[in-house]
DNA sequence: CTGCTGATTCGACAGTTGTCGATGTGGTGG
DNA sequence: CCACCACATCGACAACTGTCGAATCAGCAG
């Protein structure tokens, strides 16, 4: 699976979803977008995302920002929920994973929330 | 309770946060965002939600917007997670109780996730 | 007061989630 | 080849979450 690289969450700029306050979800974009929505419903997810999207250079590797209060594992674990709900996306050179922001996913996100238009 | 109105989770416009891409999340405020996060992070919630910023006037009584596949306590247990999140507000006129977004700090949420800016 | 309707609260329970330590894997360098 | 580092996976477990039916509360109409 995993030598298939990540090309079926790739971008496709996401059309997703009219703003809200034009039209009410189907089920379906209800359940795609939750799911991203319930990636950052975790304060330590939500700060490694917030540090990956800070960091110079857009990208940054697990070492950078394992510094987030809970043991290696466990930031390996929700760094691999947030690549599944396709806001980050994962790349090995050499010793070092580096993380970067999807960024057409979470401008989706963004825009689904914009209220004003 | 309810009869302090609901002046405690009022606007006050919600400046919360730098847009991710400028600076990293503090631990407060990654708690405190990753709780709305998670409040839009069930596909019923955020079909809920949705109905709601979608209606129109701007506000949908219960009775509304019910018909989403659960039980009506489950309905309600959802919408108080959203309240309590602090993204809807709830008004009772009679009969019928009202909902009605929380535009600021829906916005908050919205420009956070703004990595344009 | 009595009954009716809309909505919330309660109690229970199965399923999911976040966390950890231990273990495994992939790459680098002696 | 072996030690070491960065990172991922595994297995276990307590805590939390979504769901329901039953019970309760709040208005309204007889």
């Amino acid at each position: 699976m995993s030598n298939l690289e990540l090309t079926v969450l790739e971008p496709e700029t996401v059309p997703c979803c009219a703003p809200l306050t034009s039209a009410e979800l189907s089920v379906e974009d209800s359940v795609r977008m939750a799911a991203m929505f319930k990636a950052l419903g975790d304060p330590v997810r939500l700060r490694l995302f917030s540090k990956v999207a800070s960091h110079p250079g857009g990208e940054a590797c697990v070492c950078d920002i394992q510094d987030v209060g809970v043991s290696q594992p466990t930031v390996s674990h929700h760094l691999k929920k947030l690549r599944e709900a396709g806001l980050l996306t994962s790349e090995r050179r050499g010793t070092w994973v580096y993380y970067k922001v999807a960024p057409s996913v979470v401008a989706g996100m963004s825009a689904l929330l914009d209220l004003t238009r």
